[in-house]
RNA sequence: GGGCGAGUGGUGGAAUGGUAUACACGAAGGACUUAAAAUCCUUUGGUCGAAAGGCCUUGAGGGUUCAAUUCCCUCCUCGCCCACCA
């Protein structure tokens, strides 16, 4: 009678089959019928699937096939992102090619998933290193050639020395390598880069619409597009033509600049001191920070190193010359790559100048402390204040003074108002093999070439030497390198860089809407449809990279008239972490379960039941193996109940309902009022399945007495919804039991969601309580709605309230309807 | 340094102004059993009390309110993200 490990095993492969036979979850585009496209970020194959994937599959899982029990056209693909280097360390390693390995890894992980019974429709299956599919990134890439979107060119990049490649800013984390992390180093590279930029200010505005996705997320993006308003102010060098730039958000401090500081890169930094007494020492400096890491030229704290120049530059404001100086704390990629200083109102400012003896002028006068002098100051001043020693804008608040400021500066030609960004454009050169080529050949004729579009894909040649060690394996391959030029016929060679695989993931989305259209990246009018992803769900470490890009190209492929959405995803779930013993579970910690044996030992269902229930999606899951068992004996009490207690005979309901009748029914719909508004208040599952709980303890307590047939048609009533209920938690079970209890369908799955009436759940009367000062004293079984005319004399006999009553003036008597009586003596 | 979030029984968690601790796990006691497992029943925030009942309790302190886990202020701790970004 128990659900045994047999019948679990039995049960889900069954149903697993069944589901694969019948085509049970196929998607097609029906305009009839609403849509509902429900996505997980795919998985980067690295062997069998693992608890996070788990997690984040079942979550996926169960809100689409509640989705399809609510009447949506549900789409719900699943692939592999399948480009990156651990095929290649694989490679190395094991000398397996990439290709093999992976094609292995997939397998593995196809069947993970069967196994836990996930409703993908799996006719949309692909994989990113699929030439069918990559073939549409070097499509992709050539239209944003087109559009100027995709350029080239040599600039100081981020560079890890032992993936011997180079990185986006977005994956140096630290300062280091976000695979290996190995200290990254600055080199200078010729290099492929897409114009993310170009989408700067609509990718921070369109943040705006995206009401759905979590607060954290957005505020994450903001911060890294990083907008800042300000001013570029010109300072023109003492005895040269010479102009220095400085951005600053602060103009309001202009009057209190003492010098000024270029980054070491900066163009002039090198040529200002030609000449002078200072020339070797700038020099050395510039030759240690160019030798320097990031992350230890960036770890300095307090101590700021720097040199000065030899040079001076007059502030335009007042005609002042002040030194300049060259510091490791000014970066070249931001703003204009130098700085105005203004060390009594900028902590890194004061610090240098404290630092190197520099001077110091107060320009914003602090309301706690008037009248402080640059000597006594401990640290800089950035609070609000009104403006002193800054000629005529003397006693302005600062905050007024930025702008009034700015426009003065502008009229004079002294400077302009400018924006500047955080955000830089996209590095995807990668000296890599197992990637997307890109599809480039350079000419000595005719220069950089696109491949045509009609010889794409450009592939992957499978006998490229990966050894590891420095520059693109691809570059090795003669066969691959020496093409003819598609311009002039003469002897030519390809890119052998590859792309970034963050590519290759920015728009599989798209793909899955016609995963198998050989003419085109994907049809217009399956996209059209589907688009944009309802509901996408993934980590939260792709808060910023993966998330960004698929914004930034869904705004491209809408520019190129491909598709109608500007914004990808509407609604965003990160799902929290599966921790064990308080740390995130993981190979490299060696705390990892592998849910293959649970699996093999409680079934798919239970590990979906405990994972859903043990914490709300978002939070951080601890594994807990006690909550695993706890989950099979629930679906064991429903198999048994349903097994023993259900009787397919069809029952009528004969008589009216009695107080007993009257609880279940009650507790039926409650159950089926909390597990929906569970679902749509933002998929909480863990207090969904706690109703269904409820629901079950309400059955245990019900009676049928043999041959009562009104009775026994409640208690199927009960089971049926209990079951349905439970469908998109434990699919296979609830399939099995409701093929069990004779019902009809082709699967569960398409069964409508239960309804509940709010009129079944109107009793005729009500538990109230009864505060005295706020403290519970009485409780009371009284009749719906009753009003204050009714409960005073009620609740007042009370012998617990007339304790805390009794001798005192009634001040106050508040009834909160069917709630609560709220006295104040 | 900046941003965001969290802090509730032995444990995971529930409740978003209205009876704090739903639901589950664990624990204790009992039934069944030769025994164990499974199953079922009872109890289970702390504290004082024989009991009735009282007092305390949602990180700490204050405030608003008839009523605060929930709203406001101050502080503490933890987590995540960003960070010499001018």
């Amino acid at each position: 009678m128990p659900y045994t490990t047999n019948d679990i095993k039995r049960v889900e492969e069954k149903w697993q089959a069944y589901w694969a036979e019948r085509g049970i979850f196929r998607a097609i585009a029906d305009p009839a019928r609403k849509k509902y496209y429900v996505l997980e970020m795919f998985p980067y194959p690295s062997g069998k699937i693992h608890m996070g994937h788990v997690r984040n599959y079942t979550i996926t899982d169960v809100i689409a096939r509640y989705k399809m029990m609510r009447g949506f056209n549900v789409m719900h693909p699943m692939g592999y992102d399948a480009f990156g280097q651990p095929a290649e360390n694989a490679a190395i390693k094991r000398g397996v090619s990439p290709a093999e390995w992976t094609a292995r890894c997939i397998d593995d992980m196809r069947s993970g998933l069967k196994r836990m019974g996930f409703s993908y429709d799996w006719d949309r299956e692909l994989a990113t290193c699929d030439a069918a599919y990559y073939k549409w990134n070097q499509w992709i890439f050539l239209k944003m050639a087109e559009k100027g979107l995709a350029y080239k060119k040599s600039s100081p990049v981020n560079w890890c020395p032992s993936c011997a490649t180079t990185l986006a800013n977005e994956e140096v984390i630290d300062g280091a390598c976000w695979r290996c992390k190995t200290a990254v180093i600055q080199k200078d590279l010729d290099q492929w880069y897409l114009k993310i930029t170009h989408y700067a200010d609509e990718l921070l505005e369109d943040l705006k619409t995206l009401k759905n996705w979590p607060a954290r997320v957005v505020a994450m993006q903001e911060n890294w597009i990083g907008k800042s308003y300000g001013c570029d102010i010109f300072f023109k060098v003492k005895g040269g033509a010479d102009v220095i730039t400085v951005f600053t958000t602060r103009p309001d401090t202009i009057f209190g600049a003492t010098y000024v500081t270029l980054a070491p890169e900066h163009p002039l930094a090198r040529k200002l001191s030609r000449g002078t007494s200072q020339e070797a020492g700038v020099a050395a400096f510039l030759d240690k920070a160019a030798h320097m890491s990031r992350s230890l030229r960036m770890s300095g704290d307090e101590r700021k190193e720097g040199v000065f120049t030899g040079a001076y530059a007059v502030n335009p404001v007042n005609g002042e010359a002040i030194p300049v100086w060259i510091g490791d704390y000014v970066l070249m990629a931001y703003g204009t790559g130098a700085i105005m200083a203004v060390p009594t109102h900028d902590q890194r400012d004061f610090e240098f100048a404290r630092a190197h003896g520099l001077g110091m002028r107060v320009v914003i006068e602090d309301p706690a402390h008037p009248g402080l002098t640059p000597e006594q100051m401990t640290a800089a001043y950035e609070g609000a204040g009104s403006l002193v020693a800054s000629a005529h804008f003397d006693g302005i608040p600062h905050e007024e003074a930025k702008g009034k400021i700015a426009a003065w500066m502008a009229d004079g030609g002294m400077g302009r108002v400018s924006v500047h960004w955080r955000l830089r454009d996209w590095l995807i050169s990668r000296q890599r093999y197992w990637g997307t080529p890109i599809p480039m050949i350079y000419c000595a004729a005719c220069g950089v070439v696109p491949v045509p579009y009609d010889r794409l894909p450009v592939r992957l040649p499978a006998d490229a030497p990966i050894t590891g060690e420095g520059g693109s394996p691809l570059a090795k391959v003669k066969d691959f390198v020496a093409v003819p030029c598609p311009r002039c016929g003469a002897a030519a060679r390809r890119e052998t860089d590859t792309m970034a695989t963050f590519f290759d993931s920015s728009w599989y989305f798209l793909r899955y809407c016609s995963a198998h259209n050989d003419q085109e990246v994907f049809d217009a009018k399956e996209a059209a449809y589907w688009m944009p992803v309802d509901q996408y769900v993934g980590g939260i470490e792709h808060a910023i990279l993966h998330l960004l890009y698929s914004r930034f190209f869904t705004k491209f492929l809408r520019d190129a008239g491909l598709v109608a959405v500007g914004e990808p995803f509407d609604r965003l779930l990160t799902q929290g972490m599966v921790l064990k013993d308080g740390e995130v579970m993981s190979k490299s910690r060696g705390n990892i379960v592998d849910p293959d044996e649970v699996i093999a030992r409680f079934g798919a269902d239970t590990l979906r039941l405990f994972i859903l229930f043990a914490a709300p999606p978002e939070d951080q899951l601890e594994w807990n193996p006690a909550g695993l068992e706890g989950s099979w004996k629930f679906i064991n009490r429903l198999w048994g109940a349903v097994e023993s207690r259900y009787k397919t005979a069809s029952p009528v309901s004969d008589g009216p309902m009695d107080a007993l009748d009257k609880a279940l029914e009650f507790e039926r719909h409650a159950a089926v009022k909390k597990v929906t508004e569970s679902m749509e208040g933002g998929f909480k599952f863990n207090t969904a399945i706690s109703g269904v709980m409820i629901l079950m303890n309400a059955v245990d307590r019900y009676q049928v007495p043999a041959g009562d047939m009104r009775r026994q048609a409640l208690l199927n009533d009960a089971l049926e919804t209990a079951v349905l209920l439970l469908a998109p938690f434990i699919p296979h079970a609830a399939e099995e039991l409701w093929q069990m209890m004779g019902k009809p369908g082709a699967s569960i799955a398409f069964i409508p969601w239960p309804v509940y009436s709010d009129d079944r759940l109107r009793t005729d009367t009500v538990r109230m309580a009864a505060q005295v000062n706020g403290k519970v004293r009485g409780e009371f079984e009284v009749p719906r709605d009753a009003d204050e005319a009714f409960l005073r004399p009620l609740v007042l006999a009370d012998e617990g309230v007339q304790r805390h009553v009794a001798g005192k003036e009634i001040r106050k008597f508040i009834v909160i309807k069917n709630k609560l009586v709220s006295i104040v003596v």
